[in-house]
DNA sequence: GTCGCTGCAAAGTCTTTGCAGAGAG
DNA sequence: CTCTCTGCAAAGACTTTGCAGCGAC
């Protein structure tokens, strides 16, 4: 049976913790921490979505219209982000990438071809395979990423 | 032993029975069958490789200098072909897509990241797991793909 | 104070589009 | 002949970079 990921706790405590490894991150590498890069990880935090780079620029400017945080930044913050493996990104069909924290845990993603909701799971035995098929052929796996395309049930029911 | 003359004329016939595909799917609707169309769609055939656009461009302008191919033809016929499930495209972290012939037997990549090979395999358990997972949801999955990035044996070695 | 960060705008990529002439049906 | 295609170049979309001033430490 497939486990769905949603279940999470204590909110604010998951936030701090997130928070403080990030800082630790960037001490450990001579960055900086500013709001800008605050702001960008608390969005991302706060978001269910898959953010494509533009969106999250608007949802900040939103939040935080005083601070005019450029569209450069986001990107820089989400290159930097990636880079530490805090955020994934997901590449579609469609031209652009979508951002996700990966703090959570590792998930795959249904997506619905009809309305473009994207559903994550994961399954214990498609990921244990996948460690074999990797061990066999001597590749020293990274990461993976499986997508499921098809339409969801509300939308057949439409 | 095998029997070369045999396998050769397997292909031929296999590519002969692609381009009266491609032929009827052309004529269906309305468009013409152009000698660049068939130049990409050859070209992409007599590759193992899952090409960029502008991979398959050079390949293109290398093997046929005269006919001076623009990369936006390329371009607009891998979106034809796509449209029509003739070709499949993947889209990595980097930039861009790769396009591979989708007339193939259904597979999943293997992705290495230092030296951008992939290897194409099939696992029926994984697949098989996929519709169970999918049917337990009630989505109607209509297509999916799976890639595992990581380094290969060979780029361990170096 | 130092050195990394930021916003801005300009420059890069990759892809798409407009157009006038070429070519398939 | 008609109507689609093509190559070219220009335009678009998305992302990265250079720079001068700003701000974290």
């Amino acid at each position: 049976m497939p486990d769905i990921n949603t279940n999470f706790n204590d909110k604010t405590v998951e936030y701090e913790q997130l928070l403080k490894d990030f800082k630790q991150l960037l001490k450990k590498n001579n960055l900086k921490f500013t709001i800008q890069r605050e702001v960008i990880l608390e969005t991302l935090y706060n978001s269910d979505e898959h953010l494509t780079p533009e969106a999250l620029h608007h949802l900040i400017q939103a939040k935080q219209p005083d601070l005019k945080t450029g569209i450069a930044t986001v990107y820089r913050t989400l290159a930097l982000l990636e880079d530490s493996n805090v955020v994934t990104s997901l590449s579609f069909g469609a031209q652009g990438k979508k951002y996700e924290l990966g703090a959570k845990e590792h998930h795959d993603h249904l997506i619905c071809t009809e309305c473009g909701k994207i559903t994550e799971f994961v399954d214990a035995e498609i990921e244990k395979r996948q460690h074999d098929i990797t061990d066999a052929l001597g590749f020293k796996m990274s990461d993976h990423s499986m997508q499921i395309y098809g339409i969801c049930k509300e939308c057949q029911e439409k």
